[in-house]
DNA sequence: TATTGTTATACTCTATAACTATA
DNA sequence: TATAGTTATAGAGTATAACAATA
């Protein structure tokens, strides 16, 4: 066991896993599932409550533009909801709507129930432990370059 | 320290961290860079040696039609060559060029060296450690759904 | 008939640029 | 002028469907 691993391979092998790990995903779409970027504008609504597409947009690290169309097919399906903000006419206030946070809360995504059927099947206590411990490492990488 | 992570909680740290990993990628390219495909055949190719778009697509979790295009991207610029199989004139048989073997083992590809250096410079080794282990198992996380 | 690969077309997610409305 | 958001357009990466060539 190697106290200091190479950098350059673990990044080889990250790089290299994570492009497997999300075209195998793409590849068994799930029924009844938003796409990507939707769960995760859903979930980033559901921890603040509301928000504005512009702070979504920088929190999720695309344009605004991009997220106005995620949130545009979002309210067009009903699970948020937008208000004008009466405090700055320029800005636009946007929350889930019950539906929204049903869908959140209650199927918790058929994606996460998906992988977390396969991690528990599959995974050992030791292996779910050192994907928990990465997962923030994984954010803080991307944040990092 | 828990000993069994709950699966549910994993699964979703995992989409959600290695979502936000893959924009902050795509707001960060790199000069002279492939894109993700791209070095994920050429990598594969420089280990196979030799193989058919068909056997890549179906190990890159893609379909052929796709790899088409990637091994035509590369082809075209001149770090792919592509020949006739002479036993079974429907195969096609790609290899990397000399400088499709020199851009893969020299380069090590931008990307992984600007991960690298993050890596180095902003990670503990036990973090490299943890990002070590959790690699394969992001992998087998794919394969297992 | 089955298999390998290609061509045509469309969809998702994202970007840049240009515009409108409000501050 | 600066800011929040929208509309228009384009590009990458992928898919499905239809086709040609070979087995």
């Amino acid at each position: 066991m190697q106290k200091e691993p190479d950098p350059l391979a673990v990044a080889a092998g990250l790089y290299v896993s994570i492009g497997l790990f999300l075209r195998q995903l793409r590849r068994s779409p799930v029924q009844g599932e938003c796409t990507p970027p939707e769960i995760s504008a859903l979930e980033r609504l559901d921890r603040a409550g509301t928000a504005t597409p512009g702070r979504l947009a920088a929190a999720e690290q695309i344009t605004p533009q991009a997220m106005g169309a995620t949130l545009g097919e979002l309210t067009r399906r009903g699970l948020v909801e937008r208000r004008p903000d009466p405090a700055d006419g320029r800005r636009v206030v946007v929350s889930l709507s019950e539906a929204g946070r049903h869908f959140v809360r209650n199927k918790r995504t058929a994606r996460t129930e998906q992988l977390a059927r396969a991690l528990a099947d599959r995974f050992t206590p030791e292996e779910l432990e050192t994907l928990r411990e990465a997962a923030p490492l994984i954010e803080r990488l991307g944040e990092s370059i």
